[in-house]
DNA sequence: TATGAATGAGTTTTCATTCAT
DNA sequence: TATGAATGAAAACTCATTCAT
């Protein structure tokens, strides 16, 4: 005895179906342009790596912008809503900035495409770039900016700071560790260089004793 | 009585001209791919801009791309020769990154189309950005490594630092302040940013008696 | 009791269901592609229009082509029966004329849709006027050619005319009427034009004394 | 020596060259869409057709639409300036209006591309038609309203008559012929209907003691 | 019979680049 | 050197039609 009936059965797989394609095309569409660059690729070599035909592309997207776009807000979505559940555990603010960072660079390694995408495709046109500028990655940055108030409130993180500055320039620090991983030929481990690059961001570079 | 043949005069004149045409299509084309974008700009806008026929383009670069590639060169070539000169003078290499930080800055604030083709026309492929980094981005770090590298001699920098970690950490916090800067509608003073990111740079976040 | 069977009645029904979807997808195809243009309307708005899914259109018509035709010749065989039975009891060859002049005026009136697609969309290429012309022109020319012979035979119109030409000659009259009329934005009678262009037609434009 | 400086001469050939290739290609056009079809017709078959290529086309004319809209005015703007002056020099009305009738004829005898382009492939949308029916066929048929209004005065065409609806009434009656002709496929002269068919115009069907 | 998701053929137009002058 | 007319390759996108359900 089901507890759907047969239309209800059939109106579900309808939209997994949907969502399946839906995400094959973006696959698909990430591997393609990270291999020959948004400009080169061609739809065709998109829907061809879907597995299919050309015109179907578009019945899940507006045209090749969409693609791109959705590559971006996606992965994106997808990546907050996994570090926002694994930050909320964490008491400690600057532990929290340090495990936002080994995320990021986690969720880079996990996908080239995707990595190759982020740092190099999307950044083409000032178009994507003020777009994206004023909406996914506001809440990205606002992560940061939320650990390091809290880290000012209890006293961990200098007061005087402007949080909005602090959290540029770790978003900074970390999108050109990314990038340099990206473009390098060499294979190393990305987020191995979290700790040295909190270590940075936490002490700065001067010694103790130093006067800069 | 000239100290020049006139055919010696000639020749000169010749290689002004030459060189005054060069410069000229060279601007119009970072003014034009900062307000079209690279792939959006017509080579006959350049022209046009420049004061020259299409095909004359073709007499000082071999092609669009090349046009590209010569905005950043020639710029980047500029702006490390007179940073060099600049920073010579400089004995404190704590002083010297500050002011290289502020030249950096300045160079940009000071052409805004320029501005605009190096924080974002210039990322658009991996193919530019790789050969960039490369070349000329690898002197512009090098400049970085070397005061950092001094600073450690001289004990104001941790020694157990790697240069190299240094130098893109610094990098990429100017970039990303730079690109702000860029997309940002808001007429804000780049130059003025320059030392509240070192201040970031040099100690760190953290409370000189906080455990970050 | 009836005197039909149940399955006679469902087979009734079936005709009759089918018959109106068939004519709600000709007078959507009509207002579809009076207002967008043949060529610019799209099968799947048709539908819409019609309140079928895509497909059904081609379970009543082969293909677009044949939503075109069948406009055509559906009006045109209705428009011809119906004519033939007003016309039939009319003995004045001349009179005939002049209410086959009416009705065909009042047709288009009727049905501005019908009319566009009569007056514009069916004449855009050889294809469709050649085809045509062959066929239901033909019949619709043949009821003028008849009226005229019998109004030579009683002497009403000049005996040496072909009436071939009569016909042509009238029906290009009647049809850059009804195209004027389509086309202009102002909305007038196009029926009561056929008094004045029956006259021009019956009496030629000379002065009765005059010399032409 | 030559009345004319290099720099002119040079300036003189460059227009012609301009010229002839505009016209090589509108009369490519002609009749590339005489045999398929304006919305068949492929602009690389027209570009081929001229000698030219693909792009030199989109070099005189703006589009595919310039194209057929360049035929009609380029063709039209041509027959009125001659038929203007022939017609000028005659002083009988009527015979004007005969005269007028024949050249139509003549001139689309004279090139059967450019009659299946007007009869035809013009009409195939409002777009098009409304567009030359306020424009250049306005004055056509006010040469036809100029002589019926000097018919008048001099008595020789029927007072009442309202001008605008005798030239519509012509119109359509030249045109029926034309598009005949066009569409049969029996070689016979249009021109040699001019007579009969302006007997019909000027005299009417009726027999002379007839009552229509 | 009805649906509508999927197909994939097909074409205008643009624009970087060349080359005769 | 400079010109700018001519070239022609190249690709996103549409939409009539099909067919599995």
């Amino acid at each position: 005895m089901s507890i759907h009936s047969n239309t209800e059965l059939t109106a579900i797989n309808e939209v997994e179906r949907r969502t399946e394609k839906f995400h094959a095309i973006l696959r698909a569409a990430a591997h393609v342009f990270a291999r020959s660059g948004y400009f080169n690729a061609r739809v065709s070599e998109v829907a061809r790596a879907a597995g299919v035909a050309d015109g179907t592309v578009y019945l899940y997207f507006r045209n090749k912008d969409d693609l791109l776009r959705s590559i971006f807000s996606t992965s994106m979505q997808n990546f907050l809503r996994q570090a926002r559940a694994q930050l909320e555990v964490i008491d400690d603010p600057c532990e929290r900035l340090r495990r936002f960072a080994r995320l990021h660079f986690e969720a880079l390694e996990d996908n080239r495409d995707m990595a190759i995408v982020f740092q190099v495709e999307l950044r083409q046109s000032s178009k994507f770039m003020e777009e994206f500028s004023t909406t996914q990655l506001a809440e990205y940055l606002l992560i940061i900016r939320e650990a390091v108030e809290e880290g000012q409130r209890r006293g961990l993180i200098r007061n005087q700071l402007s949080s909005k500055l602090v959290a540029k320039f770790l978003f900074g620090a970390l999108d050109e560790m990314a990038t340099n991983w990206v473009l390098s030929h060499k294979q190393y481990s990305l987020s191995a260089m979290t700790e040295p690059v909190m270590d940075l961001f936490f002490n700065g570079v001067c010694s103790t004793d130093g006067v800069a």
